[in-house]
RNA sequence: GCUCAUAUAGCUCAGCGGUAGAGCACUUGCUUGGUAAGUAAGAGGUCACCGGUUCAAGUCCGGUUAUGAGCUCCA
């Protein structure tokens, strides 16, 4: 038979030949890393037999493909099989793959802990160590159903009762015989197993709905080598040493407390990065077009059920009730949880030209939104936060030169805040939508374009958009490549019309605009937490809350080190002085550790030549500067 | 909201039935020292909150609140 390889040359292979056969007859060193095959895409075991005419590619071990693959044997052939030899009352549920790793979900009566994942990876060494084969066998409905009815694996059941095949459940076996059920394509054999650690457990629910049983996770990564296993493990660390609650507390930045849990208590240098993030955006939005608004923090409920928001997240908004003094009013008020009803009542206010579109309105509007208990983290999800909000009204028209507007605006923004990368998420009609095919058509098409001429790579996520409309996510890759889901800019082909917001267009009749609420940081609370992790609390000089520290290394110069920190306050710089009786490298060692961007040591001989002996974040360095030089050079540094 | 875990000094943590301990930080004294911890002394705690068991409870049990890891959610 023939078969075709990715770059369509052909082979002939004996009939009922395998994947396994066509990568010996290419060659000894593939069939040694071959671990599975790509059958016209759809991937395959390795020992499956192939079809004439296929076109065929094999996955090797060291590919990305030939990981997944590994790490989803790993999970369902070993972690499972661990788990059974250890705890055999238990039962399997799923063990699918993940970024960087796996887990396995089981029903265990016995409580599994942190400390039982050593005894669960000696089991699976040993497991490993057998270098047993894999073979898959398929079986009908029924007999799949007898076979894992035998072993009491109701979830198995479960699964194979609501799929909607008939035939070719695949079984794979172990030499012993221990039987998972599975997608595949597995490895043919465990030999292929390369370095993993169990790295956490936790409870899931069964298919990931809350009114199912709660079952125990087992999470572990997976890689081809220790060294690979090590860099990964050494990124966890990493991550964990930037994670902004415990920066914000060694830098004295914010904090929570039990009475306002997820509201953010900022100290004085947590608020000047705040207060600096916030001059910055709104200096870009004065240069943007937009005008910046403010609108009340509590609002009766009449008008929350006008714009449609009592009706579908009263469950997250906080309502105030009405106190006995004021019983006399018997009004019931809502916290604002979005500043978009704000935002349509000044549009509202007199009548609107199509000529004074696009109408751009910003708000750092503080909001309010109950999140459940559970969801709460640090600064990343909070009750309490602001938005860089900001709601363009506009003509169906003008959609696309907006959203071009808006992309080069927010990518701007990033750059500046050190964020080079970002990708772009567009989000299609989902099944329950306001809004006729027409407009839908439209709007979508205007995103698109208005991307593709800006040349940005984007994906489309069918099907994920608001029920009032399309939507772009901007998602930003920090300095340890995780990504972050910032900005936004989801057009609104409802709230106009349900808060009767109207424009005059050149057909002298009332139309309503299109809204679209957009967004670059998302919320500054999140944001910050995200930059004091982009840059593991060493801030860029211009947001740093403390730039600069003069340090006296002895008394007699308390005078000189005053007069500096004057001469840098008068520029606008955040200068310190530390005239304590420390010694130099205490209070370096101190400053350093706070994350002060500068430190100018000052001693005997930096008084009488007039000059300042600086010290940089991150280097052990000093360099000796005229003082006047050395202020110029701070003040430049400060601009953005 | 759900599951599990955690809550002791400003911070990080030890103590796990017989009414509190370390390091750092803080205050004071000595020390004026040249780039990541000088030195001595002192002060500092309703052991999250409410209840129960016990002669006796940070310590065991239950509840509440908050936090953490996941899950679910995120207009």
């Amino acid at each position: 038979m023939k078969i075709v390889l990715p770059d369509k040359s052909s082979r002939e292979l004996p009939a009922e030949s395998t994947g396994f056969d066509l990568a010996k007859d290419i060659g000894p060193g593939l069939a040694k890393s071959a671990i599975a095959v790509v059958v016209d895409g759809i991937q395959k075991d390795l020992n499956d037999v192939l079809k004439d005419k296929s076109e065929v590619s094999i996955i090797t071990i060291d590919s990305k493909e030939g990981i997944d693959i590994m790490r989803h044997t790993l999970t369902a052939q070993v972690l499972a099989k661990a788990v059974k030899n250890l705890y055999p009352e238990s039962k399997l549920a799923i063990g699918p793959t993940i970024e960087n790793g796996f887990y396995y979900d089981v029903e265990c009566s016995e409580a599994i802990s942190l400390d039982d994942l050593d005894k669960i990876e000696r089991e699976m060494h040993k497991i490993i160590k057998s270098e047993s084969s894999i073979t898959k066998k398929l079986l009908s409905k029924k007999e799949a159903l007898k076979v894992f009815k035998s072993l009491d694996e109701s979830y198995k059941e479960e699964i194979i009762n609501e799929s909607d095949q008939e035939d070719d459940f695949q079984l794979y076996y172990q030499d012993d015989d221990f039987v998972d059920l599975c997608r595949g394509p597995h490895l043919p054999s465990l030999g292929f197993i390369g370095s993993f650690k169990l790295t956490k457990v936790s409870g899931a629910y069964w298919k990931g709905d809350a009114n199912n049983k709660m079952l125990t996770r087992i999470y572990g990564t997976a890689w081809n080598t220790d060294k690979d296993l090590n860099k990964y493990l050494n990124t966890l660390e990493e991550a964990e040493k930037r994670d902004h609650r415990k920066l914000g507390k060694e830098m004295d930045l914010f904090h929570f407390q039990d009475e306002a849990p997820g509201m953010v208590f900022w100290h004085p240098d947590g608020w000047t990065i705040y207060r600096n993030l916030r001059n910055f955006v709104r200096s870009r939005l004065q240069d943007s077009g937009y005008i910046e608004v403010n609108t009340p923090q509590v609002i009766d409920r009449k008008l929350w059920e006008a714009s449609g928001h009592w009706d579908k997240y009263r469950e997250n908004m906080f309502i105030t009730e009405v106190d006995e003094e004021h019983a006399n009013e018997k009004r019931i008020n809502a916290l604002k949880p979005m500043n978009c009803p704000g935002h349509v009542q000044i549009y509202n206010q007199g009548i609107k030209s199509y000529k004074d579109l696009p109408l751009k309105y910003a708000e750092f509007g503080l909001c309010h939104r109950y999140e459940p208990s559970g969801t709460m983290h640090g600064l990343m999800r909070v009750r309490a936060f602001t938005q860089d909000d900001g709601h363009i009204f506009c003509t169906e028209n003008q959609i696309e030169s907006e959203t071009g507007l808006f992309i080069e605006f927010l990518s701007s923004l990033y750059a500046d805040l050190g964020f080079k990368d970002f990708d772009i998420k567009l989000s299609t009609r989902p099944e329950m939508r306001v809004g006729t095919d027409e407009i839908w058509d439209k709007a979508e098409e205007a995103l698109e374009a208005a991307i593709k001429n800006l040349g940005y790579p984007y994906r489309i996520d069918e099907g994920d958009g608001a029920f009032y409309g399309p939507k772009l996510d901007f998602v930003l890759t920090d300095a340890i490549g995780r990504e972050w889901q910032c900005g936004t800019f989801q057009l609104d082909f409802n709230l106009a019309e349900r808060l009767d917001a109207q424009y005059v267009g050149e057909d002298g009749k009332k139309h309503h605009p299109v809204m679209i609420h957009r967004a670059v940081l998302g919320s500054f609370e999140r944001f910050i937490g995200i930059l004091i992790e982009n840059y593991a609390g060493k801030f860029p000089f211009w947001l740093a809350p403390q730039q600069v520290v003069i340090a006296s290394i002895i008394s007699d110069v308390n005078d000189y080190s005053v007069e500096i920190m004057n001469l840098l306050k008068k520029q606008g710089i955040r200068a310190e002085v530390d005239l304590r009786n420390e010694k130099i490298s205490y209070k370096v060692r101190e400053h350093s550790s706070k994350k002060v961007p500068i430190i100018l040591a000052i001693g005997k001989n930096e008084m009488n030549d007039k000059t300042v002996s600086i010290r940089r974040i991150g280097s052990k360095d000093t360099n000796v500067l005229q003082l006047e030089d050395a202020i110029n050079e701070i003040v430049k540094e400060n601009k953005i």
